[in-house]
RNA sequence: GGGCCUGUGGUCUAGUGGCUAUGACAUCGCCCUUACAAGGCGAAGGUCCCCAGUUCGAAUCUGGGCGGGCCCACCA
């Protein structure tokens, strides 16, 4: 037994305790152990970012359900993984040198990524460990539970091994579709990668005409450079202005060109003329419309983001420009009547903010659409947290229209393992899984083509869009084709966590590839996070300059108060909530409470004697009814990842119940300065206290695993990691909080109003006999000069 | 345009048919009480967004309206 010294906590107590896990290597997998396993497949943070407050919140509480699995006797699969892939990081790379990667030799743009990855310097780390996130491992490595990066070697041939096997199972398809492009990042987007703004945008009315009445049409478009590759002309089959022109044509302005028209209800009546230019392809909907109606079309913007020969005097000019230029033509010969401004919700790169163009190229696709039904069916088997997501996820598989293109005219990224025969042009896919190809500077393994016999051959240049990589983490934690006893063991992944921003492409990447190289869910449980807001309760953007630095916090109060905060604050997958100091602050309080409370019991400590059997009264078996209420309600929600109502309940339980009711009411038992009680009384009291400080440590642990480790270490020379998570005991109890609470306020009440000290007497208690058990507690607390018994409930003070 | 969520004292929040609506922060008053003044006790503060309905009874259920948020969508 010892004795808590330090009259409050501190944020410097801190790193004892972070040293110490640091250096014991106590949650460390251990792959050899007969426990069950309980694997959280960790959502890899951007390395070249320093981590936000939403970071910090969420990998908390990951923390918490990993320390109270750990609790419940499981093997915990904890890793951290660090995305290393993709266009952020050429960006980054671009912006620090002042280079552009494209058009400079790949070795010398992937030296310029690598350069950047090694400056970022892994700050996140630092910050996961000053939070006391108990990963296995804070080393890096390809044992299972250590830090692992996605652009490793052997993450990506894994990433390779699942496309060769995709495309033996004939699940790629390459092909020439229309695609979502970003001419600022020069590459192939799939609809998960576009975001939707507000733009400005100006409608333009534009005259075509009539080849058979030769009257004027009146056309309102935003994209009149697409006038040239324009197939069609539509207007409702309702609208009355326009009936008469079915099945008649339309000749185009300036390039008078003849496109027919006709009656179609994807044209509204009251939207800009009510005759609408169909053109391939303003966005979307064309692209439909073109399939639908078998439309040829004509593609006017090349792969470099310029008009092509197509439309004609715009050759050359970038859409902006072609705009221009034609709307000053239109204006020259008197075909422009009106330009009136709009708000368009434009399609934009999620990434690059430039706004998409729709072109045609041939790509790889991932086969998605055939399988929709089955996606629905193993997303019946996971369980969701809260209930609720589970929406996001369905929404948007029903909102699937196109299969998943998956190769991006990019670099720092992992490359298809794909060559093509230079004489016939035939796919070649290697056959031997195992090994990273490199396609742009290698040649493939083979010696000659099997269609024609060519020697010669071509590498794809391209690379997997990055989700195609992430999207197979619950493969590669649990060691998916390297280790088959151990994936046998750990798949499917206890715990998917993430935030639902990314339920359209990382859950639902994740359990596409997984089914396919599988056939099972990738997830038992999925918790699905909202959001740190502001404090003024609007998102967190780098655009807005509001996001909060976790590391100032970390420094002004430390982890534990935050810890606190993340989940007191309210319950992170019911809704957002807002980051505030002052509730950091005010979580402290409660920190700081539980020190001393604890420090309390270490000083009383100092009367206990083995050797005497305690002996409980109503008061005890009252507080130990109420802490084991607590444990049994603690370990149901917390299993099903609810840490906010059991943490509530505890503080409150730990302010009110414990600290201001029965600590103040027990005080004179356990000192026992003048000998009212029997040793076996004292022994009572101080026995319960202990019981009870211990239960509340254990059920805290999780949350604020610091300060109750240092409290657990000194008092009882226990780690509480080391510890099972309490087990519920029945306690009879023939009181109730209520009663407690109710005799203490009343009397500390009337104290209160006439002016009476609370160590001073009072002349006449009038109380329910049934607190006839505890007269000596009552006695020695409020100091009655005489106490009567009633049947009454109600409690009078004189 | 569609879907989902949401509206409770100054601020945040609990509360899915029942006594006088929970708690926290902030405010005010009193108090050093053998841990904690980063504490204790107490007080003040609310038309539970609005309207209508169901019911003996509505913050809670239903319909409508207003406000806020998020996601999705083919508006030229």
């Amino acid at each position: 037994m010892g004795e808590i010294k330090e009259k409050a906590w501190d944020k410097s107590l801190e790193i004892s305790i972070l040293e110490r896990w640091k250096n014991s290597k106590k949650f460390e997998f251990n792959e050899d152990s007969k426990k069950e396993i309980y694997s959280i497949d960790t959502p890899p943070p951007y390395v070249n970012t320093p981590i936000h407050i939403g970071h910090a919140t969420t990998y908390s509480i990951m923390d918490m359900i990993a320390r109270y699995r750990r609790q419940k006797g499981y093997e915990v699969l904890f890793p951290l993984g660090l995305d290393r892939n993709g266009i952020p990081i050429e960006t980054a790379a671009e912006k620090r040198f002042g280079v552009s990667l494209i058009g400079i030799p790949r070795e010398k743009a992937i030296e310029y990524c690598k350069k950047i990855l090694e400056e970022s310097s892994e700050s996140s780390i630092d910050s996961f460990y000053r939070l006391g996130i108990s990963f296995n491992s804070f080393e890096k490595g390809d044992r299972p539970g250590q830090i692992y990066y996605t652009d490793s070697e052997e993450y990506r041939i894994l990433t390779q091994n699942t496309f060769i096997d995709l495309w033996n199972k004939g699940l790629i398809i390459k092909a020439q579709r229309i695609n979502n492009y970003c001419p600022g990042c020069r590459t192939t987007l799939a609809d998960s990668d576009i975001e939707y703004k507000n733009l400005d945008s100006t409608f333009n009315h534009i005259i075509f005409k009539c080849k058979e009445t030769g009257e004027n049409l009146i056309i309102a478009t935003t994209r009149p450079e697409l006038i040239c590759s324009t197939q069609m002309i539509i207007f409702n089959p309702e609208d009355e202005r326009y009936r008469h022109l079915e099945g008649k044509t339309a000749i185009l302005p300036i390039y008078n060109r003849e496109v027919p028209i006709k009656a179609h209800p994807q044209a509204s009546i009251d939207k800009g003329t009510g005759l609408v230019m169909m053109s391939s392809f303003g966005d979307l909907s064309d692209i439909r419309f073109f399939r639908d109606e078998n439309l040829e079309p004509i593609i006017a913007i090349g792969i470099d983001g310029r008009m092509n020969e197509n439309a004609g005097f715009l050759k050359g000019l970038k859409m902006r420009e072609a705009r221009e230029k034609i709307i000053e033509k239109l204006k020259e010969e008197g075909l422009l009547i009106k330009q009136e401004k709009i708000l368009h919700k434009t399609p934009i790169c999620e990434r690059s903010g430039d706004e998409i163009e729709f072109i045609g190229m041939e790509e790889f696709y991932l086969k998605q659409l055939d399988f929709i039904d089955e996606l629905r069916r193993i997303s019946e088997e996971m369980n969701f947290y809260d209930k609720s997501s589970k929406k996001i996820l369905d929404d948007w598989i029903d909102s699937l229209t196109t299969d998943w293109p998956i190769s991006r005219r990019r670099i720092y990224a992992t490359e298809i393992p794909v060559w093509y025969c230079k004489k016939c042009g035939e796919v070649i896919v290697p056959k031997e899984k195992g090994r990273y190809y490199q396609p742009w500077k290698e040649d493939p393994s083979i010696e000659k083509c099997p269609k024609c016999g060519s020697t010669e051959f071509i590498g794809d240049t391209r690379v997997f869009d990055t989700w195609f990589d992430s999207s197979i983490s619950p493969l590669y934690i649990t060691k998916y084709s390297y280790d088959d006893d151990f994936f046998k063991k750990a798949y499917p992944v206890s715990l998917r966590p993430q935030g639902k921003e990314i339920v359209r492409t990382w859950l639902y990447y994740s359990i596409l590839r997984c089914y396919h190289q599988t056939g099972k869910p990738p997830f038992k449980d999925v918790w699905i996070h909202h959001h740190i807001l502001d404090p003024n309760g609007m998102k967190m953007s780098k655009s807005l300059g509001n996001v909060i630095d976790p590391h100032k916090i970390l420094e002004k109060y430390g982890a534990e108060p935050f810890r606190l905060w993340a989940v007191i604050e309210g319950n992170l997958d019911k809704g957002d909530f807002s980051c505030s100091y002052e509730r950091i602050e005010g979580a402290g309080k409660t920190i700081n409470k539980l020190w001393n409370v604890a420090r309390f019991v270490s000083i009383l400590n100092r009367n206990l004697d083995e050797s005497v059997k305690p002996e409980f009264n109503e008061l005890d078996n009252w507080i130990m009814h109420e802490i084991n209420e607590i444990v049994e309600y603690a370990d149901k929600c917390f299993f099903e990842y609810d840490f906010h109502n059991p943490a509530t309940t505890l503080k409150n339980f730990l302010w009110e119940s414990f600290a201001s009711n029965y600590l103040e009411m027990v005080k004179a038992r356990a000192y026992n300065g003048d000998k009212r009680f029997s040793k076996e009384e004292q022994q009572g009291a101080l026995a319960t206290l202990n019981y009870v400080l211990q239960r509340i440590l254990q059920i805290f642990y999780p949350i604020i695993p610091i300060i109750t480790t240092k409290l657990f270490l000194t008092i009882y020379e226990k780690d509480p990691a080391d510890l099972e998570f309490p087990k519920y005991e029945e306690i009879k109890n023939k009181l109730s909080t209520e009663d407690i609470v109710e005799l203490n306020s009343e009397v500390w009440k009337y104290k209160n109003e006439h002016g009476i000290k609370l160590k001073e007497n009072v002349k006449r208690l009038s109380i329910n006999n049934k607190f006839k058990c505890i007269e000596e507690d009552i006695r020695s607390l409020h100091h009655p000069e005489s106490i009567e018994y009633t049947e009454e409930e109600k409690i009078e003070v004189e």
